[in-house]
DNA sequence: CGCGATTTGTGCACGCCTTCACAAGCGCCT
DNA sequence: AGGCGCTTGTGAAGGCGTGCACAAATCGCG
């Protein structure tokens, strides 16, 4: 495959399975799939058996296998998945070919770090733009891109045509952020700050909260600890289960 | 209505009450309900109902009241869940009551962040060690704390008591690192590094990819766009969308 | 002291996701 | 050409999580 539609493009038609409206479990693991992808393909593999492609993205291969289903077959049996082939496909779907826009808000910290980030441009991203409402911060310049006053993003939102925007402020300030975003047309918003955000429906917020993930460890460190700490002492507590807690599949508690 | 523990036990863990083994979905969400909690703490609320809990969690009434009936919490009928009591018992049972320390490996863009955020301290974490393999970066002072090499892991995870491990390197050096907190007893890894890890059994193991978050907003973006076909609804949603209020369950959307 | 208003705790049904197990398909070797 | 081994794709079953709807419990007030 070479020749998707355009995007924006009402026209559609064509042999192209449209866009098949995955499970969200199944979107959350693709780019994972395409990393592992982009992997093999730099070490010279041309195919990949599902059992493979599984073990270097971490899951089990039913379950790639099943997700890989939901977006057309593309393997052969006996052989495998063309490597190449997968990975058009997958950043297809995924919405890669054209590389979008991302405006990042709040210039601090973690801002500076993520402007640095060089992930983003590898991965079918650009930064476009970065935002902060500290006069004291507008102007300075963070890998080639300078900082922009907030007010400023009405005008900038159109030149660039962003379409997705990052909150790294501080929670205070986030709401008011993003609803700045939402009125320039913004329908994706990934936020950092450890904060609910309320955004009209047909917004898509995914949020990312280190200190979160650090206390869903703490929980399973404080759980492990109290497990392991009375073999057979008074305590009793619950009995511990054999096997414990399996930690084969960490990543599956994020969820979506 | 179990009365397992008493819930305030700062003191020491002598007790051992009964961790009841929570679902992992519970888990994830209990952090968003202690900070919810401690918001409204600060802004003078003694109690809350699970209705107005749930709302600044950004989750579902009904699911909030399950979630926290899983650790045997006391709501009062007719009143609601007293704040202060349930942010002990919440805190207990993640782990929070004592401050776990924090090593941090890779003190590159992201680790110059990530041991500048505040966030970690102010909830519950302590960054007792910063770790680099390269050299160069050795001896540099960050926030108060001096980046160590690598090689001296072993005695400081002792000294420090180190509890978690934060890996924010490059991927290639992330496997390694990971080996080694693993060899002085880290059992909990939060790994920022775009790749799959591989450790022992008991090793609990939480990723961050921004780049696969972003993709995955990505993916809804590029669907939102193609149905944008249908409906004459036309796309300017950027008329006016006073910034304030909105009305929708953003959670919804999103599966987290 | 009893009644009504309010809010928690939960039984239940539904739907999503995971996993197993296997038939169908493909390439290679004889 | 035919058979054999390997791998995909998927039907079915089971588990988990969600949300509804309601009984039980508690407070305030007359």
């Amino acid at each position: 495959m070479s020749q998707h539609r355009h995007p924006g493009a009402p026209g559609r038609a064509g042999a192209v399975p449209a866009l098949p409206d995955l499970p969200e479990a199944t979107v959350a693991r693709l780019p994972e799939y395409l990393r592992a992808l982009h992997n093999l393909a730099e070490t010279g593999h041309e195919t990949v058996s599902s059992e493979g492609l599984a073990s270097a993205a971490g899951v089990n291969s039913a379950k790639l296998r099943k997700d890989l289903s939901h977006l057309g077959s593309y393997g052969t049996r006996g052989v495998g998945y063309d490597v190449a082939l997968l990975i058009e496909q997958i950043e297809f779907v995924l919405g890669l070919t054209q590389r979008r826009a991302v405006a990042l808000v709040g210039v601090g910290n973690l801002g500076h770090a993520l402007a640095g980030y060089d992930g983003f441009a590898s991965r079918g991203f650009r930064i476009a733009a970065l935002f902060d409402a500290d006069p004291g911060r507008v102007g300075e310049e963070i890998n080639g891109l300078v900082v922009r006053h907030i007010d400023e993003l009405p005008r900038v939102a159109v030149e660039e045509a962003i379409a997705i925007g990052v909150i790294a402020t501080p929670a205070p300030a986030a709401q008011a952020v993003a609803d700045q975003l939402v009125a320039v047309g913004v329908t994706s918003i990934l936020n950092f700050a450890p904060c609910v955000l309320s955004v009209p429906e047909g917004v898509d917020v995914r949020k990312v909260d280190l200190a979160i993930e650090l206390q869903i460890l703490s929980f399973h460190e404080h759980r492990k600890a109290s497990l392991t700490a009375l073999p057979a002492t008074g305590g009793s507590a619950l009995t511990a289960l054999p096997g414990g807690l399996a930690v084969t599949d960490p990543q599956e508690a994020i969820g979506t």
